[in-house]
DNA sequence: TAGATTGTTAATCGATTAACAATC
DNA sequence: TAGATTGTTAATCGATTAACAATC
């Protein structure tokens, strides 16, 4: 399997936690236009995705919910799992560790890190906070894959390059610095201030 | 001006905080070549971005950086400023709120709410929190034409459907809750849990 | 069967990039 | 001038959607 690009597997993301609900209204079976409706996108575009990973049901009934949740599973999770730290575990920071919490998933919160004395070595929003100054300890003895960052701006491009040093090989950045990072590294930005000002041009323009 | 493309609205609004930044640098004129690499795009993307809003400068030295951050502004921004509100005012809440704090923009944060008897009629990271019952009350008094939603996934749908009801002209949705929308209503919507998904993804690719 | 659904190719749409003339 | 830069059209790339044959 060539790897998929982003929007398919940002949707199989989103397949998947749909069918997750799906289970737990006990329903077992779920056509592609249903599946599509309940994420406002097409039916077409749902049966592509799942044509690009190579997946079909056996019937014309529609998909075998739990099955097809599988299906996805074997494609986006990885079967080791990844260890996730999120750096500055300030308000962010914790509405992001909210998510992992009570989750089974392949993808395991194990850290954060501050500078806050008052954070240093207590446990927030379920994880141990490390100091910065133990990034390349930590992050090599929990074998650290991915680094979500939440940082204050101005420590953002020292901390990013620190981490990809001591053997990060992700990070999703939410500070709205630019980040830079060599190849190899994957790198995904979201900028929640450009969000706000995009949706006001919007209604600005609807408006007139 | 027709309406510009949302990628181009989003570029928009990092280059003229790029160039805010230029300017507390002192720098007063910037190449797009300069530009472009600040934000690891390329030059030829910046001069059309910049040909779609009809800016052009008056010499071959790079934009003058004040005159096209008030031309970037005239686009993006509307005159009379837009209010916004944030509707759960928890963690996440709280980190957006952070955002709007000492910016002098067209985007006044104005109000939150939150059904958490603790926090209503508080003054929370500098901003009034009422309770989801003055909804309507508070969004028509206000004039509140954007609303950010952070409210917990069960609470989305009627949240969102009672803001539109009220009035509200966009949400921006960061609950895992897809929406629906009436004509006319700009909804942009973010979800966390995909991007770290699709981290975690490209990163196993990687690996492979 | 007739109607509904799936899987897949081809066409379309939209966004980025290449090419280049014009300018300083 | 020569070199660098801008503004813009044309080409390319990637993603979505339309069309449709195959299946139950």
């Amino acid at each position: 399997m060539t790897t998929l690009p982003g929007k398919t597997v940002e949707r199989l993301s989103e397949y998947r936690r749909t069918l997750l609900e799906c289970l737990r209204e006990n329903r077992n079976f779920i056509y592609s236009h249903d599946l599509a409706a309940r994420l406002h996108i097409t039916a077409v575009q749902v049966r592509r995705d799942l044509m690009l990973i190579g997946y079909s049901s056996l019937h014309r009934k529609g998909y075998d919910v739990k099955d097809l949740v599988d299906a996805i599973s074997r494609i986006i999770d990885s079967d080791e799992g990844m260890n996730v730290a999120i750096i500055g575990i300030g308000n962010l920071g914790r509405a992001l560790a909210g998510y992992f919490k009570g989750k089974r998933s392949k993808l395991n919160l194990v850290a954060s890190f501050d500078n806050d004395p008052q954070k240093i070595n207590k446990v927030i929003s379920g994880v141990k906070c490390y100091p910065y100054d133990d990034l390349e300890k930590t992050i090599q003895e929990l074998r650290i894959d991915i680094a979500i960052l939440t940082v204050p701006p101005d420590f953002a491009r020292r901390i990013a390059e620190e981490t990809v040093l001591f053997g990060i090989k992700g990070i999703l950045n939410f500070t709205t610095v630019p980040l830079n990072v060599p190849a190899g590294i994957y790198l995904e930005e979201y900028d929640m201030i450009t969000s706000i000002e995009k949706v006001a041009y919007f209604v600005k323009e609807n408006r007139l």
